[in-house]
RNA sequence: GCGGGAGUGGCGGAAUGGUAGACGCUCCGGACUUAGGAUCCGGUGGGGUUAUCCCCGUGGGGGUUCAAGUCCCCCCUCCCGCACCA
């Protein structure tokens, strides 16, 4: 007999799975369906355990739903363009689709050594202009409906990638992909209008609750930031113009004592004209800006300057004096705030800057505010008071009653502001979806007919040394005939921000080959998307995207529903701990000698090791997927990704670990293998199972709960790892039974059988090619792949005999075994005879006695 | 600063308010072996006694309850997100 052999089995599988087409899907109407679909890869080169971890968690669940009798649908593709295959060709000299196809060929031979069961026929790339063409007509309709615009603004530049970044692409000031500092620019680009759906976007999420992680609710709710106030006019008669302010504390609009503007205010130039500071306020202006996206240190400290006049407070027209300072944000609200420095901590520090008054207007419960003791300003609510005919108001009815009465005097009204900017999506890259627009000098922009469509990425291109988008200089790319009046137009050189593809590949993957954009019966049927499943780092910039991008698709026609994927789990990462030698810095594991000392070059200094991170190349802390299938194959890969931890937690590399999933798996193997000759020709029914002997019965009711178990943890819970461990737990439970079972006796080796194919029916979403050839020797011939999970029954699950726990006083003291569904009196009577008890309860009195049916009874004395 | 999450053996992690530590790893002991880093069997939270039992134990302190890892309040630590958003 031959020993566990992963690889041969695996190929084996792999390959009659591809010839037979199982996993090949259409749209059936007759079927109920599922979607289940892992965020696409970057075809970087190889895949990383973060996509075996993320595309294992999938897989099981298309498994275990096909299993359940859906219709799944389980694609792959790529989310090919992007930068790294400009930097790739920059350094290795190779062209970007030529190195992008490349790698997907690569890595899709490493998808499928998986086993993954994916409708390969589904397959697409983003940069394919089969695929792009649609996104351009998207893009030009949603220009048509007002919901993308080209505009200038103050945008995020990283030097070193050589392009604009949208906000959400900005983390702690530094760019998203690349970790350089992000300066501000002021470039013209394109926008998507998000904003205009910024409240649905909010509103929607409560569809998700309960579905989607908390945490990413609540990030995308924080990210959108609604806030509700007012706006409100301050007349300046300098210039014979009203400034808008935008606040949230209406009420405290009687402590006003400045007024300050953002220095990229329109109306802050006007003035700075008016009163011969425009020098000054461009220079100011220019500081700013460089500051704006502070380096790593604390904030950068508030400062402005008198503009050198003053506007008039709206009730009790006092003169408030205007100020430029560097806090004020231009892209939030309208640009211009009150300063109440008695209530604001912003405006408190401002004006102790510049010795500005402090005007008390809101009083605590519980304290006198006493203006030049003040050490903080009061951000909380309490009474009005110093506010004129509102004073005594509690400061929330205040709110309402002055923002009504600025709305009657036409000096304000209510509005809401969100936080939530438009979406920036030119790039200044070559490697990414041409946007279809054209420069007229007579007719302005114009979008490029459809039936032109695609505008198709020239490949010829000469990638630049100096890491810029050769778009620009291809003379046959940008010179070109204006649509409308056939004059010489210019085409637009930028590109898509590469999230644009990712907002809706899901919907494609229904319809991959059909010409129209997007089949109205597949997507009808398909979509939502039911489970999707990836990284938590996209919690807002991909999954925000999708979700507005779902909303436009709608109101364009195209799709039929409000929000993209109705469940969402997010993964945790794969980390490993590192090496770290004083002087070669990261090091692999193969370097450190076993008693923690640096290898490298015979240094010999002592290693650090440091906690568990997430894998990457620069820590010296990967493995490599690759190697693991070769050493375990994928069935241990994926056992041991999905048992190490829950599914949304981070998962700790552990060498040990996989040791274990594979010897897991060899004890299966064998255990199949040594029986399976005795097995083949065994059948059995539920009949023949009336009359069992009492271990013969523990063993099938051990069966049948696990069945169970398994079933909640797969389908429901999602938490693969301790649905395994219940298989883990009833094999080793039948390799006990196996010593006593005879199975020289029919009855037992159909008992055998039976939980040999249970098991191997449970464990196949996770380790789908070793149940497949196990369930083959077992004399089956059918697929595993296509058969149905296993049914329990709740007769069989319940147990004779219960162990009943005796509590005295809530501490356990004894335990006994007796039939299930024993009544309290029955119990007690019981246990008032057990010596054990007895001894606790002399010379006591029972006060109470709590019996909780088949599991405890607790007595209570005094 | 604001918001969120998490603290359970040597480790990863289990536990609808009902025997804390399932399952796996590590480690220890034993068996089989020329050998084992293979395989199998047994043990493995701490302390005390070992025939048996007993005490302590889920970051710390209170509380609710017959009963708390689980619910409530306060505190500590760590992680994550946002960060002048008016």
């Amino acid at each position: 007999m031959k020993g566990y052999d992963p690889l041969a089995i695996e190929s084996k599988w792999q390959k009659i799975w591809e010839e037979r087409g199982v996993f090949k899907v259409e749209r059936d109407v007759h079927k109920p369906k599922y979607y289940v679909l892992e965020m696409f890869p970057y075809p970087s080169g190889r895949i990383h355990m973060g996509h075996v971890r993320n595309y294992t968690l999938g897989d099981i669940v298309a498994r275990v739903k096909r299993m359940k009798g859906y219709n799944v649908l389980h694609p792959m593709g790529w989310d090919a363009f992007g930068l790294p295959a400009e930097n790739a060709a920059l350094k290795q000299g190779i062209h970007p689709a030529k190195w992008t196809y490349s790698n997907i060929e690569y890595m899709k031979i490493q998808l499928k050594k998986l086993g993954f069961s994916y409708d390969w026929d589904r397959e697409f790339a983003t940069c394919d202009p089969e695929y792009y063409k649609f996104e351009q007509r998207f893009f030009i309709e949603l220009y048509e409906k007002g919901l993308a615009y080209r505009s200038k603004s103050l945008v995020n530049w990283c030097e070193s990638c050589q392009t604009v970044l949208a906000n959400e692409q900005v983390e702690e000031g530094k760019c998203w992909r690349c970790g350089e500092v992000v300066t501000v620019k002021e470039m013209e680009g394109w926008f998507f209008k998000i904003t205009q759906y910024a409240e649905e976007l909010l509103e929607d999420l409560k569809k998700l609750d309960g579905y989607w992680p908390e945490k990413v609710i609540l990030m995308q709710r924080n990210w959108i930031g609604k806030s509700e106030g007012a706006e409100i006019n301050f007349y300046v008669p300098l210039i014979d113009k009203q400034i808008t302010v935008f606040t949230t504390r209406p009420d405290t609009l009687f402590g006003v004592t400045f007024l300050a503007l953002s220095p990229e205010h329109p109306l802050a130039l006007e003035i700075a004209e008016a009163t011969s500071l425009r020098e000054k306020l461009l220079e100011f202006r220019e500081r700013v800006r460089r500051e704006r996206k502070k380096i790593e240190e604390e904030l950068v400290e508030k400062e402005g300057f008198y503009l050198g006049a003053y506007a008039l407070h709206p009730l009790t027209k006092e003169e408030i004096p205007l100020y430029t300072a560097n806090f004020v944000l231009m892209e939030y609200g309208t640009g211009a705030i009150m300063g109440v420095p008695a209530h604001d901590q912003r405006d408190f520090e401002f004006a102790q800057k510049y010795r500005l008054p402090i005007k008390v207007v809101i009083k605590p419960e519980t304290q006198e505010l006493q203006p030049e003791s003040m050490e903080s300003a009061y951000e909380g609510s309490g009474v009005m008071v110093n506010s004129g005919e509102f004073t005594g108001l509690a400061s929330e009815e205040g709110k309402r009653k002055i923002v009504e009465k600025l709305e009657a005097l036409g000096l304000g009204k209510r509005k809401i502001t969100y936080r939530l900017r438009d979406w920036g999506i030119s790039r200044q890259r070559y490697w990414g979806c041409p946007i279809p627009m054209i420069y007229c000098e007579r007719c302005g922009i114009v979008p490029e007919r459809l039936e032109n469509l695609p505008v198709i990425l020239p490949l010829n291109a000469q990638i630049d040394s100096r890491g810029r988008s050769p778009l620009p200089e291809l003379k046959e790319f940008v010179e070109t005939t204006c649509p409308r009046c056939g004059g010489k137009g210019r085409r637009e050189t930028d590109t898509f921000d590469t999230f644009v593809e990712s907002s809706w590949y899901f919907a494609r993957f229904t319809c991959p080959k059909d010409p129209q954009p997007l089949n109205k019966e597949d997507v009808a049927y398909w979509l939502p998307v039911d489970q999707y499943i990836g990284g938590i780092e996209h919690a807002i910039l991909h999954l925000l995207y999708a979700r507005f991008f779902t909303k436009a698709l709608r109101d364009l026609g195209y799709l039929h529903i409000d929000e993209p994927f109705k469940r969402l789990l997010t993964q945790g990462m794969v980390i490993k701990e590192t090496y770290k030698c004083p002087k070669h810095g990261w090091i692999y594991p193969e370097e450190v000698s076993s008693d923690g000392f640096c290898l490298k070059e015979g240094c010999g200094e002592k290693v650090l090791v440091g906690k568990p991170e997430k894998m990457s190349k620069s820590k010296c802390n990967v493995v490599d997927p690759d190697r693991l299938i070769e050493k375990y194959g994928a069935d241990t890969v994926r056992l041991f990704v999905s048992f190490a931890a829950p599914p949304e937690k981070d998962l700790e590399w552990s060498d040990h670990g996989i040791e274990g999933a594979y010897r897991f798996l060899r004890r299966i193997y064998n255990l199949v293998a040594e029986n399976a000759d005795l097995l083949r020709e065994v059948s059995f029914s539920e009949e023949e199972f009336k009359e069992l002997t009492p271990p013969a019965k523990k063993l099938r009711r051990k069966l049948h709960q696990m069945v169970k178990k398994v079933h909640q943890d797969f389908e429901e819970r999602m938490h693969f790892n301790t649905g395994i461990a219940s298989i883990m737990e009833f094999i080793n439970f039948l390799q006990d039974s196996l010593k006593e079972l005879d199975l020289r006796d029919e009855t037992n080796r159909k008992l055998l059988k039976e939980a040999l194919e249970k098991t191997l029916l449970c464990l196949s979403p996770v380790c789908p090619h070793i149940c497949e050839e196990l369930w083959q020797r077992l004399g089956n011939e059918s697929l595993i792949a296509q058969e149905s999970f296993p049914q329990w029954s709740e007769e069989l699950i319940k147990e004779e005999t219960i162990t009943l726990v005796i509590q005295v006083n809530g501490k356990v003291r004894d335990q006994i075994e007796v039939a299930s569904g024993l009544a309290k009196e029955e119990a007690l009577e019981l246990v008032m005879q057990l010596p054990k008890i007895q001894k606790y309860l002399k010379n006591k009195t029972i006060k109470n006695v709590v019996f909780v049916p088949d599991k405890l009874i607790n007595i209570v004395v005094d």
